[in-house]
DNA sequence: GGTGTTTTGAGGTACGCAACTCATTTTGAG
DNA sequence: CTCAAAATGAGTTGCGTACCTCAAAACACC
């Protein structure tokens, strides 16, 4: 009837007992320290495996006594998804201080490859743990390496570094999230014909480039009835993305379908709106865009905007801070629980 | 520029020599011992307040000595939903062991209110927390009310019973899920006018009547072009599902869209195929369901379902563990964390 | 003022582990 | 076989809290 899920819990006593050697070996063994005999190690570890020993994490917390520190690397200037992030880390003030956990943010221009390095060195030695919404760049990727090679934990937020020695990468995966949302157009579309928009802040950002990589892809293979026009490059400022949107809106007729791949939201949507307005009656443009944030929530209620792809801020934000935690405890990371899902979010999902 | 986001962390004895009393006043104060003058606990409660003390988790823990014990009451027989739950709190084993804690799993008839409430009364005392798949029926209540009065915590989980004093609902908002799933077939079917077809497991469980609810909102007031048929009930069995479909099929020449509101997938994908191979050319009738099972996976790969609205059980799994520890320690709940979103899950977001 | 009761202080032990010291044993090289 | 180096044992201390005991102080009541 009743089936326990877990074992019996056993004490670094035992395991010595066990292994027939002493407290002092186990815990050498526990935390590789030098002075233990291969042969030794191997009868610890078997002892260990055997019972599937874990470590009482609130003992080895208490003895530790420092406290963790991590810190959060994050682009500076006003990006609501960033902010988002900010604001949630904050309401882990409690559950974070109840574990002693230090989180500190540090701002950084993360365009400017340089500058970025330069803030990842400069916490050499001082972090347990660094989590960093990173630019894919030779010199970042260094950084990050040294930092590893310090012993400092370091997840990627958002953005990866793949070709770094990171431990974790903690955010979506781009490409399919570029399918997603071209799925989502070309379902809501339906029969029509026509063309379909691309805005996006720079091609040159991996992230940015991926999505519209895997909207392509989807596009080309699956709805023939639509064609991609060329990508616009908005920057994520509203007012180049509203200028060159409306210009194209004006040089073609049938446009069906918007996808907006970064920011400048409040641009695009002023565009789509002015086109809406002058033309009554026809059919609307399916117009698909990243994240939830006030105005994302507030078109989609409108009913201007179809869909958001959205990442969860506030899961991102906690999933770093368990996985660094995780890393630096040596615990093991449950995958499932710290994988960012790719969210579609309609009017009767809005979270 | 390194902004900290928590405070320098105290003791239990910087607490006492603020409130000016002894350590044992505090710790009286704070576990609620008799003994202590309402002018006092005044004093030490702000004491607290004043420095936003937080008692160090891994401290308490360790001092407490015995393990935290969990039940899981769940419902017997094969539902693929629930068995998913179980293998996610399986993965969790080294997590759990790691803090000491024991969950067990509780099998029961979850359908028979008396079986369900007698399984629940037999826990009485012997757990510190309660997850349970509760049905709303006046006896289930009253047990979970005796738990509660017991000392126990208790969640309930995917099937809520709002009028129990339960301390926490781990689950989606069924009458949201529905509208979702209605806003959908109603956007991908398009221009196209026709019939809607519903198959639920009874109308009689809460969470299909929710479901149905919404989804029978949206489609009155959004999509004019749609008409929904009465609702099937299936009983969750394939057998019955299909025969009940297939027959509907027969005699509405004109359905566009489907919406299986429960279990009972393998019978409904039955017919709806039957009636796509017999009818070439024809437009696809527009499929909606819930959960994402191995089964759900392939009819979304195949093209045969379109979209499957999701609760993560994963998720839902790990925020039960996570109230119930947190109700237990004292810990406020990170709600946001907690809340179970409604995830719509197409090909390309299959997670 | 004396009585009994309530409130408070002082102190201890235990929890399981990290991190350290120092003495002792084992090992391997010469 | 000798001796230094390496490996291991034995033990201590401290982390911050829970929980307990016992004595002292403050209080209420007559």
């Amino acid at each position: 009837m009743a089936d326990t899920l877990t074992p019996t819990a056993l004490t670094l006593k035992d395991i010595a007992r066990e292994a027939g050697v002493s407290l002092a070996t186990v815990d050498r063994v526990l935390h590789n320290r030098p002075g233990v005999r291969p042969d030794t190690v191997r009868r610890v570890k078997e002892a260990i495996a055997r019972n599937s020993f874990q470590p009482h994490v609130a003992a080895a917390e208490l003895a530790r006594g420092r406290a963790r520190r991590f810190a959060f690397v994050m682009p500076s200037g006003p990006n609501p998804f960033m902010q988002q992030i900010e604001a949630y880390l904050g309401e882990m003030a409690a559950w974070l201080s109840a574990r002693r956990l230090k989180v500190e943010m540090v701002a950084t221009d993360v365009f400017e490859p340089a500058a970025l390095a330069a803030s990842l060195e400069a916490l050499s030695g001082d972090y347990d743990g660094v989590a960093v919404v990173a630019l894919d760049h030779p010199s970042v990727r260094a950084a990050i390496n040294d930092l590893v090679d310090a012993g400092t934990k370091v997840v990627t937020l958002v953005s990866d570094v793949p070709s770094s020695r990171r431990h974790h990468y903690v955010g979506i995966d781009n490409i399919a999230a570029g399918r997603t949302a071209g799925a989502l157009i070309g379902r809501l579309v339906g029969q029509r014909s026509g063309k379909v928009a691309i805005v996006a802040g720079s091609q040159g950002l991996r992230d940015h480039a991926e999505r519209i990589f895997g909207f392509n892809q989807v596009m080309a293979t699956e709805f023939p009835n639509l064609s991609v026009l060329p990508v616009l490059e908005g920057r994520d400022e509203d007012e180049r993305s509203e200028q060159m949107l409306a210009r194209l809106f004006g040089g073609h007729a049938d446009i069906v379908g918007l996808y907006n791949v970064g920011a400048g939201t409040q641009g695009v949507a002023k565009a789509l709106n002015d086109k809406a307005l002058s033309e009554t009656g026809r059919d609307k443009v399916v117009f698909v865009g990243h994240d939830v944030t006030a105005l994302t929530r507030r078109l989609l209620l409108q009913g201007l905007m179809d869909a958001a792809i959205s990442q969860n801020p506030g899961h991102e934000a906690r999933a770093a801070v368990r996985v660094l935690l995780a890393l630096a405890r040596g615990e093991p990371i449950l995958s499932e629980q710290e994988k960012i899902r790719i969210d579609i979010v309609m009017r009767d999902n809005l979270p």
